[in-house]
DNA sequence: GGCGGCGATACCGGCCGGGTATCGCCCCTG
DNA sequence: CAGGGGCGATACCCGGCCGGTATCGCCGCC
């Protein structure tokens, strides 16, 4: 199988529908047809299920979805990283760490000390990312390493060190009741009509339901917090550098949050296990 | 990056040489030659050092070996499991699962059991595989599940549930003074100059230095044990079924041994959803 | 200096991927 | 019920690229 293959077929399988997946691919409909025409024929198998209104996807097909999607990460990270190392030694980013935007801050600036301190230590580039972005990023090699926050992030697929555990605290506008409290519980917190939970996107970018406003990123939040309008629970080295008007209490109950390296399991290279052991010996 | 120039890239960095690479693949040199060059070309980077005596990996070279490697794996895993998925239902093999020959039966058979007792499940193979082969089994999808044993096999990139803890025994040959003790420690076994511990291959087939004996399966070590050339440390459940000739020891300070069921992480697909379901249910 | 090994280059032919035109089918609608 | 439109499949053609053979250029070694 060859990736322009799978390549058509996820465009296919996404759309599911010839038209627009041939548009989407830059190419014209009949190429198309005739690719997966071909694919269905080699592996013996119906991929789509090709009814009078739409094109639906057989259980083969849902199956090659979700192993093309994952081959094709693969191949792009061979790729990215490939240029990434060609480019060690000349040009800068000859590693990239990935990390939440707004987390970890300073996690992040004694890690990158410690490893730049180190010798044989390579250019490092940090790539700021959404909520649960880091894990594609790594797997598609945008990234070489990243600082992910279990249980928030799935480090399903990845090789680990845990780094840091902290409980959570609950972030308040400054005259809420609640704020003078030493310490609160998680029931406390939920159920309050006047501060919902925030709602933040899902992977495809849609948001779930619910009351809450939408935020997408940490300045949102606080800023929804300092008016009134929100609260969150976040790790406690969340509140350092806490902007004016906001107050931190300690949840708990709430589930500890873990920070781990993460590096994908085949890439022991020197670079990556150089950077690990930095952020082991912190 | 097409498939076809991964393959040919493998080739050329795993020979060395690109005679030899071209007719691996069943090609002739020079459109290998031209698709190196060509994938240099695009990529920006010298992936060889042709040297007057021989091919040589550059660092980008090496990087794109071990990534090569991966992608190409995820990609064939694509097509087995599309294949086997297409067949589910007609033909019988829906779902393979890995184990390490000689080890788990009784685990493996009241596995199999239960789920199949489970409404909804679907054939299983049982594919056996020597120490060690059951982690690329999984990865280039001969395999959808797998029994694993830590800390022997390396469960880095997939997702596993635990199973069951034991503690190690050593398997001595009938009338060895050592075989009357209640217990042992490991000092006392590694060291026996009459009782070496045997050598099992390395994943590439080759057996590391040492003395001892080299065997390949779980047969020939009880053979060669029985015989009074060798001793073993092994899994308590290893000792079920223990042929004429051989005793069991408990090594109390032998780290212990688990077994967990693992399955690549973006595979949550029904099938393997319930066969894990049934496994942590035992 | 000649020879042999090896990778690169030159050149050619056939296949296949991609394009346009068109068909066949089904659904929806007036 | 007839007509039209949407959509995937088919027919057919063209060009590029993959793969083959022949040959060159370079280097090391008798």
């Amino acid at each position: 199988m060859e990736t322009r293959e799978l390549r058509y077929f996820v465009a296919v399988a996404e759309e599911l529908h010839f038209g627009r997946a041939a548009q989407r691919l830059g190419i014209a409909q009949p190429p198309l047809s005739r690719a997966i025409a071909g694919l269905e024929r080699r592996l013996g198998a119906a991929l789509l299920e090709r009814g009078s209104r739409g094109v639906t996807l057989t259980g083969a097909g849902a199956v090659l979805l979700r192993e093309a999607r994952a081959a094709l990460d693969a191949v792009e990270a061979a790729e990215r990283r490939t240029r990434r190392a060609a480019l060690a030694g000349t040009g800068r980013p000859a590693l990239v760490l990935a990390a939440k935007a707004g987390a970890s801050s300073e996690l992040l600036a004694k890690l990158l000390d410690a490893y730049a301190a180190e010798p044989g230590a390579v250019a490092v580039d940090v790539l700021l990312c959404g909520p649960g972005e880091q894990a594609p990023v790594l797997r598609d090699g945008r990234a070489d390493v990243a600082l992910l926050h279990r249980p928030f992030d799935d480090t399903a697929g990845f090789d680990t060190e845990e780094l840091h555990t902290e409980g959570q605290v609950a972030i308040l506008p400054a005259g809420h009741p609640l704020g003078t409290r030493a310490e609160l519980r998680l029931a406390e917190i939920t159920g309050l009509p006047d501060l919902p939970l925030p709602r933040w996107p899902r992977p495809d970018g849609t948001f779930p339901d619910g009351p809450g406003p939408q935020v997408r990123d940490h300045t949102q939040l606080t800023q929804l917090i300092a008016l009134g309008r929100a609260c969150a629970i976040v790790p406690q080295t969340g509140r350092a550098g806490l902007a004016e008007g906001l107050t931190a209490v300690p949840v708990v109950d709430a589930p500890p949050v873990t920070t781990v390296i993460a590096w994908p399991p085949h890439s022991r290279s020197t670079a990556v296990a150089g950077l690990v052991r930095a952020a082991t010996a912190l």
